[in-house]
DNA sequence: TATTATTGCATAGCATGCTATGCAAGTGGT
DNA sequence: ACCACTTGCATAGCATGCTATGCAATAATA
């Protein structure tokens, strides 16, 4: 046999990432959210006041990709930045009332969205599904560490 | 308490896609593959002078994304295209030689990145965890096919 | 202190995905 | 034959993600 791509596990993975993806952008779209803003907003939230620098160690993405998310997220005014004194190459991120404002409403929609999306799972399964992802992410973590580059 | 990410089923699964694409890219580069013609060679491998329309519907990719995907496909030299003679609006897309000679070291490629990716998952893991994408996919399949739009 | 290295962020350029929209080729009903 | 509708594909515009590269501010060292 070939190389089926309903057996495999990146093709599988994609697919489900893409479909949480739209069914997120859906149910955001009316509050002016997009979906590439959520983890950083879901940093923010908890803890203002970070540097880009901790925000991309948080949500392993590229400096360069949040630096672009940034961008956008101040143009919708979203966050403010502002020079960190003591070290002027950094650069403190702010949530704007708007952002906080927004909190409520959004993790309702990204939680209705995995409700919606896991419902046909059990419950068990959907611990299952959890678990395994976090072992995916953790190993891919250690694999980063280690790896001598 | 509070949304938490790293309970997020989306999040989770976005952030392992995103391991699973940064190992592809980098396995497939040498090929002079990218992964968004991945899926579209698997079907072409399979069977050559489809549609667009056809892969679209395979591959629950919307016909926007797979037009662009296909002209860089052609300007790459994976495939070419040609009018149907019977409806002009069609166009069938075939498979070049190079696009051929690729189909064993890319599915190589391929398998190798699954393997190294869920290598910390038992066999049995790794199984729930092609069984829970279909669930979701077929699941998601479902609601589009009832939804009255 | 002057030079070199590092660090934090920005920019360029591209791939991948989406929605909205346009358009040419076929189809159907009159 | 004509008009309206449908169908298959292309294009525009944008978000999200990546690598490669540049640059200014700081740190480390000769």
């Amino acid at each position: 046999m070939d190389f089926a791509k309903d057996q495999s596990p990146g093709y599988l993975v994609n697919h489900v990432a893409r479909i949480f993806a739209r069914g997120l952008t859906a149910r955001i779209k009316p509050l002016g959210l997009t979906t590439g803003t959520f983890p950083a907003l879901l940093e923010l939230w908890e803890s203002d006041g970070m540097t880009q620098k901790q925000l991309v160690e948080k949500l392993d993405i590229e400096q360069a990709t949040m630096a672009n998310t940034l961008v956008r997220m101040e143009r919708d005014g979203l966050i403010v930045r502002k020079k960190d004194a003591s070290d002027g190459r950094m650069q403190r991120i702010w949530l704007t009332a708007r952002a906080r404002a927004l909190h409520g409403p959004a993790t309702k929609a990204a939680l209705a969205e995995n409700t919606e999306t896991l419902a046909s799972l059990s419950q068990d399964e959907q611990r299952q599904f959890t678990a395994l992802m976090h072992k995916v992410i953790a190993a891919s973590r250690h694999r980063t560490d280690t790896s001598t580059d």
